[in-house]
RNA sequence: CGGGGCAUAGCGCAGCCUGGUAGCGCGCCUGCUUUGGGAGCAGGAUGUCGGGGGUUCAAAUCCCUCUGCCCCGACCA
């Protein structure tokens, strides 16, 4: 008898939730630690997490007029201090190359030679490089406007670093667009947080807050940010993905004009918008419990996982013969327009290791597959997002006919679990004591909404490791009292702590 | 960059105070028995004890130094 614990993850959310969060990852197998300094290695089943969200991101912005490009990885210092805020913003993250080559160094090791005139920084995002190119692409009002996107690696110096979260070297894409018109580039600036809105609550299932940022939280460079935000379940929030108006900040520091129909040169309108591999931990936060991953079905690499059972070598024959046509069926069988992925784990370890396996990896759709079930040309089903031992007994035929639905149906139940933790946790607060209860070292935990007048109240909440998380763009237009400063305003916004 | 801690097998740790040539748990490998919810038994492999220097007959252990990591602050997709 095994006296394993009750769940597969240790400390569970309750009892430690960082260390959770890294056990998830470490059982599931999504990443590891590396060499380098706060740098991650992408493990086959988070990379492949990854991809899917390249995929249908990617499919996206193609349908919305996109085009993806490549822009050089190292950007020349000086492009970087033409736009003031944004070397305010970034300059003190930067990674910088100086040398260009190794020469010995008389002790058996290398050291760093041919010192640049002027160094390189590694992009820490790539406005700058882009709006360089930009500058002479554009020309005419016939250029515009151009809508570009690239994916790419960033390196951002951080102090300290968490897996997916915040780690020095990130995967994303990162849109950039430049209009003749601002309200051109405000349109696209909102269609871009709209896409990123639907990726998240109809792909990822997490349920998303769209807004705006405050002066404070906008990117360095922009005139305004927008923002969608998801509660973690531990009540913290997450900035899933932004868009950025630019105005014509970029535009006039790297010069990018135009020609237009009257004949007049005028400086064009930039917008930028991207998401990260941050989003696969905003999925583990959301999703994952004491067992483990819990993948949402239409990111997962993986649909159903496969478990045969047999004790003899004819046994095995018959149940891998009846695996293999499942297998092949359901690879003719599409959910979304993609064909059901599913695989057979063919390993020789008992049964039950195999299903936790999976279990802690997050597949949404567990089947064993033994002798019992092949007498009565069934299926016997375990779902991800139901309790570990609520197993379902389905003819095979009907099983097949279902798949979608029932793919669909976890996918739904998650959402709706998030979402349902989500408003449990937004509290509409009146007054500074309310906001205390939720926010304060021992609060509650969780989002304020409240009203609020001043666009800076860090001096307030800084001190208790809160931030505007955004403006809501849903506002109810009524008048209320700001919590802060007792002024009238119908301004509402978004506090929590935040990862 | 300030304050604290740590560095020993893939992972988690003991050993250090009081020097004598490295151990435990998990994992891994092999075999047999198991297999419908994290298997049992038997056997086995694995270490420049973070780097460099010093003291000593002898250093994981004592001293010096460097580096890296973790936690707490300032920064953050």
């Amino acid at each position: 008898m095994s006296s394993k614990p009750t769940h597969a993850i240790s400390p569970t959310r309750a009892e430690d939730y960082p260390q959770w969060y890294q056990q998830v990852i470490t059982a599931a197998d999504l990443a590891d630690n590396s060499a380098v300094r706060g740098c991650m290695v992408i493990k086959p089943w988070g990379y492949a997490i990854w991809e899917r969200i390249q995929a249908i991101l990617d499919a996206q912005f193609k349908e919305t007029g996109h085009e993806n490009a490549y822009f050089p990885l190292l950007i020349p210092l000086n492009y970087l201090e033409k736009e003031a805020q944004h070397v305010e913003g970034f300059a003190k993250e930067c990674a910088v190359v100086t040398h260009t080559r190794l020469e010995a160094n008389g002790k058996g090791g290398l050291k760093p030679a041919g010192e640049l005139e002027e160094p390189y920084i590694i992009r820490p995002t790539s406005e700058t490089v882009i709006g360089v190119q930009f500058a002479k692409w554009i020309q005419s009002y016939r250029d515009l406007p151009v809508l570009i996107n690239q994916w790419a690696n960033v390196m951002r110096w951080e102090m300290r670093t968490r897996m997916f979260l915040r780690t020095s070297e990130f995967l994303w894409q990162e849109g950039h667009t430049a209009h003749a018109t601002q309200e051109d580039a405000i349109a696209e600036t909102k269609q871009m947080l709209n896409i990123y809105a639907d990726f998240a609550e109809n792909y990822a299932a997490i349920p998303v807050i769209k807004g705006e940022k405050t002066p404070a939280e906008r990117f360095p460079g922009a005139v305004n940010t927008y923002t969608i935000e998801a509660m973690m379940q531990d009540k913290k929030a997450l900035q899933a993905a932004t868009s950025h108006f630019l105005g014509q900040n970029f535009a006039k520091s790297f010069d990018i004009q135009y020609l237009d129909k009257e004949g007049k040169q005028e400086f064009v309108w930039t917008t930028s918008w991207g998401m990260s591999t941050r989003m696969i931990g905003g999925l583990i936060m959301t999703h994952s419990d004491d067992d483990g991953l819990v993948l949402p079905p239409r990111l997962a690499p993986l649909h159903v996982i496969i478990i045969p059972i047999y004790r003899n070598a004819e046994d095995e024959e018959k149940v891998l013969a009846f695996c293999e046509k499942l297998q092949k069926d359901l690879s003719q069988t599409f959910y979304h327009n993609q064909v059901i992925r599913s695989k057979i784990d063919k390993r020789d370890l008992n049964s039950g290791e195999k299903s936790w396996h999976w279990i802690k990896k997050g597949v949404p759709v567990r089947l064993e597959i033994g002798p019992r079930d092949i007498e009565k040309d069934s299926v016997f089903m375990a779902r991800r997002d139901l309790g570990i031992k609520e197993k379902t007994s389905l003819i095979k035929n009907d099983f097949i006919e279902k798949i979608s639905s029932i793919l669909d149906e976890i996918q739904t139940n998650i959402f709706n679990k998030a979402k349902k933790f989500q408003q449990e946790n937004l509290h509409i607060v009146k007054n500074i004591e309310e906001f205390n209860e939720v926010l304060s070292e021992s609060g509650i935990g969780g989002f304020v909404q409240c009203y609020c007048a001043p666009d800076d109240v860090e001096d307030i909440i800084k001190p208790m490791k809160v931030s505007a998380r955004c403006i809501p763009l849903e506002q109810s237009g009524e008048t209320g009292v700001c919590i802060f400063t007792g002024e009238n305003t119908n301004r509402q916004v978004i506090f929590a702590k935040a990862y």
